[in-house]
DNA sequence: TTGTAGGCGTTATCAC
DNA sequence: GTGATAACGCCTACAA
């Protein structure tokens, strides 16, 4: 059917061997057969069936992607097509192919790794978050095979090579941040809590708030779904108590979005009434009204650290695994003032 | 190194190739030696080598999916998580995997299906976009290479499965609802004039204005990129105008949010100064404020439809080539009034 | 420097 | 029903 290496040997008229050789740029192969294979090669236009070579070789050149659940609201966040876009950025340099897996429920999906692994269809696997006890990770950890988290593992963090901001930092420095503004009723509004990144960030909230000796209130913590239900449930909430937050820090942009839109229902005034910050910068974060004030995370930099310490895992398994903390910066907009009268 | 079906032949006492009729399921094999390898299998804890089974196949099991550039602002968009979805609920059905081709460049995606193509790692594709004189549906063609298109190709859609909107139809509806409310002088927002369902809803455009026996303005209509600098640009042109328009149709929903923030700067108010409507309904379009009224084109079953397109397309190759039609439906919010004064 | 031969893990085609 | 045996397309000792 189609071209082979043995129809370019035989019209180089050499053994399919060389042929081999001169793709793997074989170095004591002469110039001058290199020339006439490639030749061949071109006029026939050859080129090499992955599958067969991934069977001689034992290497796909292709990474696995784990996203959460597509019926989990997560998976439309434009966190994922940026990290996607870090990803393969590296994984192009190197000429990795990416695979994809996705389901609707965490079976499938867990399915779907074993698929990956266990049919050798990848080389490695990047999670693309970080859960408490996540049934994937313990697998891939038992099958020791190559993989890299984005996001802090809940446990032997050490034990495995992740990318990740300093969320408990981040999270601290910008409580500090509101409460600089004069903020002294903050409240957290955060997401799933099975999440490694809605602890990180809520525990560095909590040592802020201590640190600064103000009161921490269990009614200030808020945790939801995402978007529309999730920000107007939080919103109600809070702004329910006797004593209302006068700014909240909220974890992923486009939960802010659901709060914002919530809170101008209810006409309480962004950020004359109540301020907000958030995390991620996402490329729409800029475009709400007010703009949201938010914490660039480096959202490219996580998918392309991520990739890299994944080839390198998969190029010399006897590296240690290793943790890569990606900078974060706050990105002042229009979503945080002074509290009013100060 | 791994289990392979010769260590199964082996402790089940039979020959490999009964293990892989067992495997395929072949009906005639005796309940009893189907039992006896099966207990092998999981006592050794078997699973094909996909590779391997590709190679002696002919059949991957994957397909591809080709987005657009990630240096475009579009890969951004919701729309691409939403669409995938669909495509993965189906690829999951019948147990086909993902595979995704990204770049940064033009040059570099061509060259990521071409790898995709010829090193035969999926078994068709399908096109997450439509463009004018696109270079990659011209090679798949050429190759005689299955693939379906979301969207609907410039040239032979004939002869090429596609799935799309009748884009056509729905701007010029929505055009003419946008008549209805009285709008007299409606402005045109689109993006890249290569993609094929700017044209098409230009057109619908077009047609439902000079139906109504309005004057069609150049200068009402605006093309820009997506996003912040694109919806300032295109605004405040527009706005410029001696007599500026009274309602915008927009061509998809996050360059709404570009427009809608521009407005916003601007002082101008939606919907009472000027009414929006845009397309795609995409997640977050509820979440704006005023929030998006918008065509839901039914992104999900896109995907679904072309992946399951695709797949008939491999499964049986002579099969002709169909033009499937998603429907469309306007959702109302805030973002459209009457005129003033009428 | 190049050719020969065997193997990677499956499936498919014969036989029996 | 089941077992040999030859592909599938490529890689890699080993030999020459």
């Amino acid at each position: 059917m189609s071209v082979t290496i043995k129809d370019v040997a035989k019209l180089a008229d050499v053994a399919p061997s060389t042929v081999s050789r001169v793709i793997a740029n074989n170095p004591r192969i002469s110039e001058k057969t290199k020339r006439k294979v490639k030749e061949a090669m071109d006029y026939l236009g050859y080129h090499p069936n992955f599958n067969a070579r991934s069977l001689a070789n034992r290497s796909t050149q292709a990474i696995g992607l784990v996203m959460p659940s597509s019926a989990d609201k997560a998976f439309q966040n434009p966190f994922f097509p940026e990290v996607i876009r870090g990803i393969s950025t590296i994984a192009h340099e190197q000429e990795y192919a990416l695979y994809m897996s996705t389901g609707n429920t965490e079976d499938e999906i867990f399915e779907g790794v074993v698929r990956m692994v266990q049919g050798r269809r990848v080389d490695g696997i990047v999670m693309l978050y970080s859960r408490v006890d996540d049934r994937i990770m313990c697998y891939l950890q038992e099958q020791k095979f190559p993989f890299t988290v984005i996001g802090k593992p809940f446990k032997n963090a050490e034990s495995i090579t992740h990318i990740d901001n300093d969320n408990f930092k981040a999270a601290q420095e910008m409580t500090e941040y509101l409460i600089s503004l004069g903020h002294e009723r903050i409240g957290f509004v955060g997401g799933n809590l099975n999440l490694v990144v809605t602890i990180d960030r809520l525990l560095g909230y909590e040592k802020a708030i201590r640190n600064a000796g103000l009161p921490y209130k269990d009614e200030y913590i808020v945790h939801e779904e995402f978007l529309k239900e999730g920000g107007q449930e939080a919103v109600k909430e809070l702004l329910a108590l006797k004593d209302p937050p006068s700014a909240l820090l909220v974890i992923d942009d486009v939960m802010s979005f659901g709060v914002l839109s919530t809170l101008n229902e209810l006409g309480v005034s962004v950020p004359d009434d109540i301020s907000l910050l958030s995390f991620n910068n996402v490329m729409l974060s800029e475009l709400s009204s007010p703009s949201l004030t938010s914490v660039d995370i480096n959202i490219f930099k996580l998918g392309y650290e991520a990739a890299k310490g994944l080839l390198e895992c998969i190029q010399c398994p006897e590296k240690e695994a290793k943790r890569v903390v990606v900078p974060f910066q706050l990105i002042e907009r229009q979503t945080c003032s002074k509290v009013s009268g100060k």
